[in-house]
DNA sequence: ACAAAGATCCGT
DNA sequence: CGGATCTTTGTA
């Protein structure tokens, strides 16, 4: 068991995005209960040029933190109600961010959200931190790509195939 | 200052 | 298929 330090986000976010898959969530709660979740799905957001990236509109309070050097926690409120946790990757001044969509027995990433009770304070958050951080077990799960969820609007970016999911077996 | 839309989920 | 619910962003 390896806590995966913050130079493994560093690479580049279409090789972090399936390297997640099969890695263990880890969350300690403010009463001190610790959780763990595996990954089980992923999408992988890249760039300025990526129209279904945060980072397509520049660099904004928002998006900031996504151009920083991976290994941080970039964390925002969908629909009024769902905060989602996605992980920085890459190196400084390359906007990339790892989607958490999904983990063991939980689907959806605002569901995702939800369970590990997430909100505005863990924006910019460096891994591992003493509240959350990701192991590795050496579980490497055979998985497919698909389209990203919920970006139609992303034009010819929409059609990529930069989600990961664990496939049954 | 205001309006619109959003990497979602749930109930009908 | 529509409502919930509020932050971020663009426009004036």
């Amino acid at each position: 068991m390896l806590i995966l330090s913050t130079e493994f986000f560093q690479q580049d976010v279409l090789q972090l995005a399936p390297a997640l898959l099969g890695k263990i969530l880890v969350r300690k709660f403010d009463d001190g209960t610790i959780e763990r979740f595996r990954i089980t799905e992923t999408e992988a957001y890249r760039g300025e040029e990526d129209k279904a990236c945060h980072a397509a509109k520049g660099r904004t309070q928002r998006t900031e933190v996504m151009y920083h050097q991976g290994g941080k926690i970039y964390v925002y409120l969908i629909y009024g109600m769902y905060w989602m946790l996605n992980i920085v990757s890459g190196k400084e001044n390359e906007p990339q961010a790892v989607l958490i969509r999904g983990v063991e027995k939980i689907s959806g990433p605002g569901r995702v959200g939800k369970k590990l009770i997430l909100d505005k304070s863990f924006y910019g958050e460096t891994l591992p931190s003493s509240r959350i951080w990701i192991e590795d077990d050496n579980t490497t799960p055979e998985y497919i790509t698909t389209p990203r969820i919920g970006i139609d609007y992303a034009e010819e970016w929409k059609d990529l195939e930069w989600r990961f999911v664990v496939s049954k077996r």
